[in-house]
DNA sequence: TGTAAATTGTTTACCTGATATACAGTATAC
DNA sequence: GTATACTGTATATCAGGTAAACAATTTACA
C-alpha cells in the first residue's frame, strides 16, 4: 500500500502532513525497535472512541490510553492532532463502492452515491464535526470523487461542468448528512423516539416567531413543518429524496437542452 | 428589542442559552451597578478579532482584553463560550434583505439569496468554522429563512416541499461559501494571487492519483480542472452559477410538471 | 562481534484556555 | 440607611496539546 516509486518529494511536501500519511508516504524506519503501534491502530482507536462518545472525547491522552500507551507515544506516528483528524476523516470514507454496471441509470447511481455519503454521517456521527480544510486530497475521499465522475463518464460535459455537478451533489449530501445526524443524535439523547430535536424548540419558536416580523416563516412554524413535527417514522428520507429529485431533474434538463460541448471554461 | 410579553418560560427554557440571549431574553437587572459591558459589545469585539485573526484567536481572555476587561467579566453576560459562538453566528447573519417587489423573478431572487449567503462567508471567513448544532433557532438566521420563504410565497407547494427547497438552497450556499472562503484564504496566505490553494496540491496530486486506481479522476486532475488551475480571475463564481442554474432548472421543472397540490406530507 | 546510529516509548514540564469560586465595590429598593 | 442584587476582579483548578530530554532497543556496518 506504499507508493514510493519515482516521486517528486518537493511537490509532495506541499501536502498537509495528515494527507501524506494517508497516502502511506511516511518514511519507514530501518534501525531501531519495531514500533508496537501503527497509524492504523491509532486511527482505529480514535474512531472507536469517537463513534461511542463523540469527537470531543478524542484526546491524545484518551486514544493512547485506550491502546495501553502513553500520550506522547502517538507523536512517534503522527505529528499533530490535526493529522489524526484528517486520517479519521479519510478512514471514514473508506466505503465499498458498487461495481460499475453497463447500461446503468445515472439517476439511480447518483441516488446511491448520495445515500452512501449520508450513511457515512450516520455511522460516524462525528464525521461532520471535523472541519473541512481544503478541497479533498486524501485517497479515500478522492476515491469517492472518482465514483461520481464514473457515473458521469458518458455525459457530454467538460471537466468543469462535471466538477460543478460534483460540487452540487456532495454539498447536498453533506447538508443532508448533517441534519440526519442531528436527528439521530436527538433520538438517542431524548430516549423516546417521539422527542425530536426540532420538537424541543417547537414550542419556543411558536412564541418567538411573530407574524409581523416573520410573515412567511410564521405559518410554517405554526403548522409544524419547520420542526418536522409529524415525525415521519425513522428517517427524514422523504425530504431528502424530494430535493434529490429536483437536483436530478436540473441535471437532466441541462443534459438535454445544453448547447454542443465546449471544451472551455464552464 | 426585548420580547418579554406573555411568554411561556418553560417552553423558552428548552432553547440553547445562546439562542435565548440572541432573542433578547436575558433577565434585565434592577439593582446593582449598571454594566459597563454588554452582549452587543462582547459579540462585536469577538467578531472583530475573528475577522482579523480567525476563530482560533477568539479566546475569552482575548475578547475581554480587547475591551479592557478581565476574562471573567464576560461571564456576567454570557454563560459559556458556546453562547458567544452562537451569538457571533447569528450576528453575522444580520444582513440587509432586499425589499419585496411585485412581479419579481423568483429565479433572480433565489440567486440573490445564495449570493448573499456566500457573501457572509467571505466577509466573515470564520463563519463556516462554527459548528451547526441544530436547525436554526436564532432571530437573524430565521430572518433569512423567512426571506427564502417569501421568494416561494406564490409557489403552489405545501410547507414540506418548501422546506425541502430551502434545504437545497441553503446547503448549496453553504458549500459554495466554504469553498469560496478557502480560496480567499489561500490567496491571502499565498501572497501572490496566482498561487491558489488547489495549485499547491496540484503537483502532488498529479503524482499520487494514478490512472489505475482513479480511472475517472485522473484525467480531471491532469487537465487542471480539479484544482481549478485556470485561475478564473477573482472568483469561482462561474462554477457556482453553473450549479445554481441546475438547481433552479430542477425547481422550475417541478413547479411546472407537478401534480395538483397536496396538503399532506411530501 | 561489537559499537554507533536511528528509532521507540516514557517522563516531565510548559503553556494555553475555559471556567468555578470567593471577594470587594456599587447602585437600587424598601 | 441598609439589605440586596448586581458588577468587575483575583485566584485557582482542570483539561488538553505538545516540546525536550531520557532510557531502552534494534539494526547497519566496521
Amino acid at each position: 500500500m506504499q507508493n514510493k516509486d519515482h516521486l517528486d518529494h518537493e511537490a509532495l511536501n506541499n501536502l498537509p502532513n495528515g494527507a501524506k500519511l494517508g497516502w502511506g508516504l511516511g518514511k519507514q524506519p530501518k534501525r531501531g525497535p519495531k514500533g508496537e503501534l501503527s497509524i492504523k491502530k491509532i486511527v482505529e482507536a480514535a474512531i472507536s472512541i469517537a463513534d461511542k462518545e463523540g469527537l470531543s472525547a478524542v484526546s491524545m491522552n484518551r486514544v493512547a490510553g485506550s491502546l495501553g500507551f502513553t500520550t506522547m507515544s502517538l507523536y512517534r506516528y503522527i505529528s499533530s492532532k490535526d493529522d489524526l483528524l484528517m486520517l479519521m476523516q479519510d478512514a471514514a470514507c473508506e466505503i465499498s463502492i458498487p461495481p460499475e454496471k453497463e447500461d446503468a441509470d445515472w439517476r439511480e447511481e447518483m441516488r446511491e452515491y448520495v445515500h452512501a455519503v449520508i450513511d457515512v454521517f450516520r455511522i460516524h456521527p462525528w464525521y461532520g464535526d471535523i472541519p473541512i480544510m481544503s478541497v479533498p486530497v486524501t485517497p479515500n475521499n478522492l476515491q469517492m470523487i472518482d465514483w461520481v465522475l464514473r457515473i458521469m463518464r458518458k455525459f457530454s460535459l467538460n471537466d468543469y461542468e462535471k466538477m460543478s455537478i460534483l460540487l452540487l451533489l456532495s454539498s447536498y449530501s453533506r447538508s443532508c448528512g448533517l441534519i440526519q445526524r442531528d436527528m439521530d443524535r436527538a433520538i438517542i439523547a431524548g430516549g423516546s423516539p417521539s422527542t425530536f430535536s426540532g420538537l424541543d424548540y417547537s414550542a419556543a419558536l411558536k412564541q418567538l416567531v411573530k407574524p409581523e416580523r416573520f410573515p412567511n416563516l410564521h405559518p410554517v412554524i405554526m403548522s409544524g413543518a419547520y420542526t418536522d413535527e409529524n415525525e415521519s417514522d425513522n428517517t427524514v428520507g422523504n425530504d431528502f429524496d424530494f430535493g434529490m429529485e429536483r437536483i436530478l431533474d436540473g441535471i437532466e434538463y441541462f443534459l438535454v437542452n445544453k448547447k454542443p460541448i465546449s471544451s472551455d471554461t464552464a
